[in-house]
Parts: C-alpha cells; structure tokens; sequence
DNA sequence: ATAATTCCTATTATTATAGTAGTATTTATT
DNA sequence: AATAAATACTACTATAATAATAGGAATTAT
C-alpha cells in the first residue's frame, strides 16, 4: 500500500506549477532542481498529466510547464489517479473478470469501499488548498527556507 | 496502492480457518488446495499470523493452523497489517527521519489522514463478518460451491 | 518405527519501479 | 537563416520488491 516515488514527485511538481501559477511557463529543469528529482524521469512522470489536459507545455526556447486551470481545480485524486492509474488495492474492483468468483467473493465489497473512501479524501484537496497550507506553514515555522516535500 | 497477494492470501487463508473455527486443526495442505496458493508460498505468508499470535499451529502428525481467538477477535487490519507491515503511503508518516523537511511539507498530512481512514475500515470488519457475509451470499446465489475469494 | 505434519533457511524467478541516455522536434531570439 | 534552448519521444538499464520454489530439520500421533 505505498505510494510510488512517481504519485509523490507528479504531486511535488503539480505544487511547484501551482505556485507558479499566472506567472508564465516554468522549466522542467527548474522544477527538478528546485525538487531533488531527476530530470529525464520527472519529465515521463509529468507527461500523461499532460495528455490528460491537466498542464500544458510549451516547447522551444522560453517554453516549459504550466497549469492549464486554475489551482482549484485539480485535486490530488486528479493527480495520483492519472500517474498511477486507478487506486483499486485488487484488479477485480475495476474488472470483475480479474477474479473467478466475483459473486460470491466477501472481500471484494471491503477492497471497493478501501477505494472508494481514498478517492474521496484525495478528491477533497486541490492544489490551492495546497499552496494556502504551504504559506501558513512557512510563516509559522518562521523560516524562509525554499519548502520541499 | 495495490494489496500484495501475500495481504490477499492471507486474507483467504484466515477466511479459512474462521469458517473451521472450533473443529481443531486445520491442515496448510487443505487450505492451500481450497484456495488454490501455493503450500510452500503460503506457510511464510502465515509465519508472521503465528509469530503474533493470531493462530495456533501444531507440529506433527495430525497437526495444523488454528485461529487462537475467536473470529470476532480478528480484524482484516490485524491480518494484513501483520502481513505487509505499516499501511502508511509514505515512509515519513510513520519515521519522521524519512523525509527532510517533515516541518515544514503539506502532503505528509494528507498521507497520514490517508493512512488512518483505511485502517479505520480496515479495522471495523472482523472474520466472523466475513463468515456471516459468505454464508448470505451462498445462499442468496443459491451456489452451493466452495467460495474462493 | 513410521508417516504426516509444521518449522526453518536459502535460493531463484518474475515483475514492477526507478532511473539513464540519446536523438528528434519545436520555437524564440539574434 | 542560424543558433540555442527547451520539450517530445523512444529505448534501454539498473534496482528493488514480490512471489515462488526447494530441501531438510524438528515434532508428534499412531
Ligand atoms: S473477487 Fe476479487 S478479491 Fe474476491
Ligand atoms: S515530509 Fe514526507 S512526504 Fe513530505
């Protein structure tokens, strides 16, 4: 039941665009210099939020990354759900074929509800959420510090 | 976010010895064959159930597992905990030395609120529930078919 | 004594994840 | 038109975690 690096550095990416949000692209490499992530890598992890409309991209000299929407409007469901796909703890919740007994199965109704309540919690927070969170956090620690997560 | 078949096998297994609750030991061999796992594969999943005292077993002839309390004693938390150790989706939630700037990051307590609603479910359905579960569904589906799950 | 069982340890195989590399394409700037 | 700086795309490699297999040791009812 861990996280992969890939939902948790989608998710650091995502909050660096959002604080960046209105000001212009931002570059990969600055996004994984300002992260501690590997650019080459952070480049495939980013790139289905890309196909999904969630950031568009700028190629060319001066082009890089930004939301497509506001801040408000991606949740960290959004986010994980698109680079890990779907967040069923057993392939049968998605696909009743993957089990042979389906009907009969107990367990299944507990793993559909394990998913069900994790999307919610994770469709309850969105990038702004994330941001405003992150300023209280930095003015109250007192530090200027750059913030990483 | 997927469940190791190793959780699933476990779960299965503990199905298992609930509905033989109170009829002695049961064999690994039986339960390996109903549920169609791996003897060998199966004996290191339960190893761990043992060592924590969620099932008696008794060596030698004639001997085999046994739920050591009853089944309305043990959680799916119980079991898979036991068997995939912390549910936490980052490391940081549960070691604090994980990450370096757990002060200060905004996803840390999204993970952790994670973390405690799946164990809150987890833990609100015990063995016996799945044996009363199991028991409707066969009759419901009028099946008189061994379960797998 | 024997047969049937769990216990223990080591090894291997398979799969998924994470990361690296190199080239092609696009575009602002000069 | 040339150049430099960026993303796009494709392929490969490394690492780690999971799943499975194997074989013998210890235990116990018969
Ligand atoms: S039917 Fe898929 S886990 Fe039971
Ligand atoms: S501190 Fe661990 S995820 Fe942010």
């Amino acid at each position: 039941m861990q996280l992969s690096t890939k939902a948790r550095y989608a998710t650091r990416a995502m909050i660096e665009l959002a604080f960046n949000y209105g000001k212009g692209p931002m570059q990969l490499k600055e996004i994984a210099r300002r992260q501690d992530i590997s650019e080459k890598y952070l480049e495939q992890v980013l790139f289905p939020l890309r196909t999904k409309g969630y950031i568009y991209t700028q190629k060319g000299s001066r082009g890089g990354y930004s939301l497509s929407m506001a801040p408000e409007e991606i949740t960290l469901y959004d986010i994980i759900q698109t680079v890990e796909g779907s967040l069923a703890p057993v392939a049968c919740v998605d696909n009743a074929g993957a089990c042979n007994r389906v009907d009969i199965c107990v367990t299944r109704d507990v793993w559909s509800r394990l998913k069900n309540i994790v999307i919610q919690e994770l469709k309850s927070i969105n990038l702004a959420d994330l941001v405003v969170e992150q300023e209280r956090k930095k003015k109250e620690s007192g530090s200027n510090i750059m913030y990483q997560i």
